[in-house]
RNA sequence: AAGAGUUGGUAUCACG
């Protein structure tokens, strides 16, 4: 179960959920038994490709194997309900995972404020936040990284800059995500000094920058018509050591065509596929 | 350097 379950598990997060299934059926057909991790990997997986009536299908064969649902099993069925944006669903499925004796943990925590956060409701966000350290769970970095992006996400940047510094006066270590989504808001918004201010604070916290640091920055230099700053940092971060990836030329490429630098936009489809990286 | 679930970057019709 082991083995097939991590291999099952690299395919659905690759999408390949026709094989993935094929190698949980041989899986079942040798003879070896599905425990709760390779059915949740399963039901994830579906949810994920947006495959709900599958995914379905493999809840109810765990039910039938007599397995009841963990906590990851809720929380898989949570997220899926989050992502859709169905969050009165989401939260039934939290109580009633509270109802079955299963305590949440701070994924099942974090998984629904982010579901919040995603709709806009930072005030449900924050009562999460408290119903959890209610019932004695702490938040974490990625718990304080999902609430200052919601801020971000409203142009609250200073305020998320708070969060920053509540979360460092805590003794919590802001890690590459915090920095990124926070110079991501800055620099969204033009205000490039701020920005520059996030990233020393990054370096001082020994935090290296990473593909997508550099791409929220570039992405706001170009939709402010910075090109050369966006071009500099472009070029800075290879010298770094840091591949561009697709998500990173498009956004060169879209801004260098809002720019009308169509030529250069087109040179950099040849030099993306240089780096065997296909456009999509 | 190992089996499951949560957070950050681009683009996309219509509506607004």
């Amino acid at each position: 179960v082991f083995v097939y379950t991590s291999f099952i598990s690299k395919l659905c997060k690759d999408s390949d959920m026709q094989k993935a299934s094929t190698i949980f059926n041989e899986m079942t057909a040798s003879g070896i038994l599905p425990d709760s991790f390779a059915y949740t990997t399963m039901i994830d997986g579906y949810c994920k490709v947006r495959k709900i009536s599958k995914a379905l299908q493999y809840l109810g064969r765990m039910l039938k194997d007599g397995m009841e649902p963990s906590v990851a099993t809720y929380t898989t069925l949570i997220n899926s309900n989050c992502r859709i944006g169905d969050m009165e669903v989401a939260q039934r499925l939290l109580e009633k995972m509270i109802g079955k004796g299963l305590l949440p943990d701070i994924v099942a925590y974090n998984t629904i404020i982010n579901g919040y956060k995603n709709k806009g409701d930072l005030q449900k966000a924050y009562e999460l936040l408290d119903m959890m350290k209610s019932f004695g769970v702490s938040p974490d970095i990625v718990t304080y990284n999902t609430i200052i992006h919601g801020l971000v996400m409203k142009g609250y940047v200073a305020e998320a800059n708070d969060m920053l510094d509540e979360l460092i006066r805590r003794g919590f270590s802001p890690d590459v995500v915090t920095f990124s989504t926070i110079i991501g808001g800055y620099s969204n918004k033009g205000q490039f000094a701020e920005a520059f201010l996030m990233w020393c604070q990054m370096s001082d916290c020994n935090v290296r920058p990473d593909v997508i640091t550099c791409s929220a920055l570039i992405s706001g230099f170009c939709r402010a018509h910075r090109i050369d700053e966006a071009r500099a940092l472009f070029q800075k971060m290879q010298g770094f050591g840091l591949n561009p990836d697709l998500i990173l030329y498009n956004t060169l490429i879209h801004g260098f065509c809002r720019s009308g630098y169509m030529e250069e936009a087109y040179h950099l489809i040849t030099l993306m596929i240089e780096d065997g990286i296909v456009p999509d």
